[in-house]
DNA sequence: CGAAAATTTGACATGACTCAACTGGAGTGG
DNA sequence: CCACTCCAGTTGAGTCATGTCAAATTTTCG
């Protein structure tokens, strides 16, 4: 069974040996190929969801058919719509795999049961749904105060890992870029290391 | 005693009278006057805060001293460093009255209380976050992929009277523009209104 | 009324996008 | 193993969006 999650959730609270085995049954795993979409715009989200491996994106599609990703997940991260998943009300992102990827996931209803079992998960969930949060709230107001190479070194410094996971251009989407600007961004960079 | 409030929380969920009672006790009325900061950047919020009359706005300062608005309230909004308060850390944002302010709050504490009086006011809140969350982040969505001028315009559908009620500097810092630009993307709008 | 603040205006500089062409690497089928 | 194709990334030219700065004008408030 895959550990990363139980070490995961261990950063943020303590569990009991006989907890953790209550969580390992509760989640189960899924297997996506590379490009398979998980949620479909419109669909209710009934699960939260973990990556154990591989690489995973949210995103809307604006009229001329262009992403704009809203989130990126590796392993580690969990990726949802958490709106449509709290309100079950139809997704406004789809979800797709970027590379092959092996997830957990819980349903709401086991996720229910879980919080009797494990009452300490209901903590866990509360907290990470906070920093989401926050999360948001400064990407939101760096996305309008700083420009676009600004972004891009902390998004570096913040997700080296990320960065080697996932194309080019889905980082310029999720900076809010163009692909031709992040290069020539890059090319600025590195450019000015040589001097 | 306000009704606005009352009103307000019987949009989202139902309310008993008794529990309106409730409620209009738990609620302290707090005026402030113009330019009155009621939250400190390092303070924790330690209070839900609705508007009933006036104009706040929730902000941080960058290094060279400028402001970038992240919420602004007029009357029937809630105004807060949600993070701080859930979290009960240090608030990131500045809390401050734009125009004199009228607000009735709940500190944390008599919001527990309130819960066990009004079981209802529990999930009213959890929706209001909910909401908060999404809007945050169509807004993050928005503010990377669209021209000012079209944030401008649905600023307007969905703002007017909070156009009519702060100066248009702050809806430039919410709206992650300059002032001069705000000005610009006005002038051009009422000229092409006159062909 | 007079001072301070907010808004407008215009000239200029920089940021970012579009479009088109090119480069280079990863499959894929012969 | 090679030629081909596809796709990501790069490059550069031209254009539009937005910022900076300074000055003029209007509004607000004491």
């Amino acid at each position: 069974m895959h550990n990363s999650l139980i070490s995961h959730i261990r950063q943020i609270v303590p569990l009991e040996e006989q907890e953790v085995a209550h969580i390992q049954s509760a989640f189960k795993p899924k297997q996506l190929a590379r490009k398979e979409i998980l949620l479909h715009k419109g669909d209710v989200s009934n699960h939260m969801r973990f990556v154990v491996d591989g690489s995973i994106k949210a995103f809307t599609l604006n009229k001329d058919g262009g992403e704009h990703i809203l989130q990126l997940g590796i392993a580690g991260w969990w990726v949802n719509d958490l709106y449509s998943y709290l309100t079950r009300t139809p997704a406004t992102f789809i979800i797709q795999s970027v590379e092959p990827c092996t997830l957990l996931q819980i349903h709401r209803d086991q996720l229910e049961v879980l919080y009797g079992q494990v009452p300490m998960i209901e903590r866990f969930f509360r907290i990470k749904i906070q920093r989401a949060y926050v999360a948001l709230q400064e990407r939101t107001v760096k996305a309008m105060s700083q420009p676009a190479e600004v972004r891009y070194l902390e998004f570096l410094k913040k997700y080296r890992k990320l960065e080697q996971s996932v194309p080019q251009y889905m980082i310029a989407s999720y900076l809010g870029i163009t692909p031709e600007h992040l290069s020539s961004i890059r090319k600025k960079m590195s450019d000015a290391d040589l001097s």
